[in-house]
DNA sequence: CGGTCTCTTGACGGAGTTCAAAGCTAGTGG
DNA sequence: CCACTAGCTTTGAACTCCGTCAAGAGACCG
């Protein structure tokens, strides 16, 4: 059994992992190179191995990452053992349990690793500094949670409104080709059905 | 039939509502007088009548709202006609939709008045000018941003893991003396259930 | 190979919906 | 101030979607 406080951030990150960073970074807002520079010395590399994990409930998470290969699930589990999926995060993707970062309570959400992962990983005290020292930090970070904010939200009146079938159909074209990389419990994980009934679903299209 | 383009800022804020800002502000951060006072300056009042709307699909949300006395019920409208609410916002509470405001596209989202209701509004170009201006602002959205996040995310994880019944309960416990104020179809649109179904829960407890 | 994990399929059950009818409340106009 | 109406709530019967449980058939890895 792969033990609880798996591999973090061990060491310097590659020139591909930079600029996979530089070019999220770019992505969201104009910013000069000096302060990128700045934002990515921050920044640690780690890994883990599929099926460890980098949170477990009652830790509390340090770390926000951005995935540059692999995959990593950000779940909890219910009363009766089931597990439900808040986002998956591929290449280019950030993740964090944002309560437990922001407010340092312990946390209730896993992060598990869904194949062998590569990421850069920042500290809850790194990034505080980083606001300190470069406001363009504050409005990169504000304009990255607006946007998940708008995604969640989506799914919200998505999972109220729409049947488990017109879910998954949506999970196919809003992440084309991850459906291939996960299993079908997985998937079932994040539309909040059993892997049964996506079985089910399967069958009947 | 109250008209689509309802009420907006039609003047100034009585000194009762700048303190119940300041204050909301205040919790979030510190901030000194100034500041402060250059904020409050950019918001404007408004009111709106009961059942009247600030927002129908299809119109781009120019504002963010606070509101001062009354409640707000932000919603959609599903392929079937069924009401969603994403929340309501009473005394104190922000408001806006999120991803037409910060993108300026068409709304698919509903700004109804539940009640007779007052409100401080902010239209995007001055709080773009804010941001430009106190770089405080920044950090005072991105945290309310981040909390809302937070909020979010458990609702979603409620909506998959508890039953009908436990998630009315939540409801009532979280957002104390609310359900008096509004009728049951508007909890069981924020539920996601029926309002016939809201009735049954509630013989049986 | 052998064992574990994944996927499929079916019978049954339960949570929540739909539709319809009737009672209740509250606002509105005369 | 009463009467009327529109909207809100309750209740019940039939129905649907999806979950539970169980058994079997692949698929992958050591």
């Amino acid at each position: 059994m792969s033990d609880t406080q798996a591999t973090p951030d061990g060491g310097e990150p590659t020139p591909a992992q930079v600029a996979q960073l530089h070019e999220a970074v770019r992505r969201q807002l104009r910013i000069d190179d000096d302060a990128l520079g700045r934002f990515i010395q921050r920044f640690g590399a780690g890994a883990l191995r599929k099926k460890d994990y980098l949170l477990r409930p009652g830790q509390v998470c340090y770390f926000e990452v951005f995935v540059t290969t692999g995959c990593l699930s950000l779940y909890a589990l219910d009363a009766r053992g089931h597990k439900h999926v808040l986002y998956f995060a591929t290449e280019g993707w950030w993740l964090t349990d944002i309560d437990s970062f922001t407010t340092q309570t312990p946390s209730r959400l896993y992060v598990e690793a869904l194949e062998d992962t590569a990421f850069l990983l920042i500290r809850k005290a790194d990034k505080e500094q980083l606001y300190q020292d470069l406001p363009v930090v504050e409005r990169l970070f504000r304009l990255m949670t607006q946007r998940t904010h708008v995604v969640l939200q989506r799914r919200l009146l998505a999972s109220f409104s729409e049947s488990a079938a017109a879910r998954y159909e949506d999970f196919l074209t809003t992440y084309p080709g991850l459906a291939q990389r996960l299993t079908q419990q997985q998937v079932a994980a994040y539309l909040g059905i059993t892997h049964e009934f996506v079985s089910k679903i399967r069958k009947r299209r």
